[in-house]
DNA sequence: GACTCTATCTTTAGAGG
DNA sequence: CCCTCTAAAGATAGAGT
């Protein structure tokens, strides 16, 4: 009953050594990060993407809106009208550079967005076979990879990312929140050992037995 | 001089009124916001992918580490080991539950990874293509997606994503940060009518005349 | 827009349960 | 792992420059 705490200490902007520490951290500061991401999204109309790998192999997510909604915003671009990539790692001097692969963007989005018109009248066919394949539970789409190249393996690694979001996204819209403003977030434990479990997709606020941590 | 401040305020945590305010609380709070990620990368070696899309249409990213090492520590996973995807939307539940398509985010990881395997003989080949693209100014990989579904819209969102996160993580190798810890920030401007910008990649820190804002 | 200022609000380090 | 408590550290709203 001590309650004679120095409360919180400042520390040093390095990795953290010990490790009990370092977990509790991690998950007090992921936590506070999610919270902030959706407050941005709240009062500013922000939408936001977000991946986080733990030290210990989890995998962590928060999306906003939903994947489609992006969609729908990447369909709409002029897509001659992009202006330039401004990548930066200075948080002094951010957010005011631009990049020489602004070309290259631009020139893969257009090719993008073009080709996906362009395949607009095969995709009903492609729906029936998706179709098929979900009633044998192979829900997602099986693209064929015998031509993939080491930065088509980036983009798959995105869409892997993507589709951990959707996920989440998607669960959004099943149920309501318990906070005054809506947020957005999920995860999914990547490394470890643990069995898969499908609950049947009912009750999604039940604890699992037999579920690692 | 009248420097009599009320201090900070209390706001309510929904969409602000005033477009001066939001804007300048949006600026204020992304920079907050990739601080966070930035100290959680560095305290607790955690890896943050994110992508801010601001309400009038820039987009920013913050990306740690390039995603050629998230790469390699998904081609180094045990595809069957695992454990079930947990979204959830619900801050003060956060993290603890299941979810019915890890069934299927299994079976396309593991779908994806193996063949991604099966196509490194044609890896090569592909190279010396994408090798001539480059030349012709046309970097990135195109892919054919006549066979486009939807679902796989999606998944190209998110490589499309992921590639302006990869723009980011590459520059990070360039060029030494300014601040004690690591940080991996980028802005990529999708809207507006400015026309590209080609600097030749050189001094990334100067700013360019004629960019929009 | 970007930067400064500062009072106040919010997050969180560390300890304990 | 979860939680609470506390005080200090850190973030930021609002106003001015």
């Amino acid at each position: 009953m001590v309650k004679s705490n120095k409360g919180r200490q400042k520390i040093e902007m390095k990795k953290m050594r010990k490790e009990k520490n370092l977990q509790v951290t991690f998950s007090k500061r992921k936590f506070g990060l999610f919270k902030k991401a959706s407050e941005l999204c709240t009062l500013c109309g922000a939408q936001i993407l977000m991946i986080v790998f733990s030290p210990a192999g989890k995998v962590f997510s928060f999306g906003h809106p939903s994947v489609r909604e992006l969609i729908y915003r990447f369909q709409n671009f002029n897509h001659n009208s992009l202006i330039p990539h401004q990548p930066n790692n200075n948080l002094e001097l951010a957010e005011s550079r631009p990049d020489t692969n602004v070309q290259y963007l631009n020139e893969m989005l257009t090719h993008m967005l073009v080709k996906q018109e362009k395949a607009e009248d095969t995709r009903m066919t492609l729906d029936r076979v998706k179709q098929s394949r979900e009633q044998r539970g192979i829900r997602w789409y099986e693209k064929d990879v015998k031509e993939l190249d080491v930065t088509e393996t980036d983009n798959l690694i995105g869409a892997l990312q993507d589709v951990r979001k959707k996920l989440v996204s998607d669960m959004s819209h099943d149920s309501q929140l318990n906070v005054s403003h809506q947020n957005y977030m999920g995860e999914n434990a990547v490394f470890g050992g643990g069995g898969n479990v499908d609950v049947g997709g009912i009750d999604l606020f039940n604890p699992i037995m037999g579920f690692p941590n």
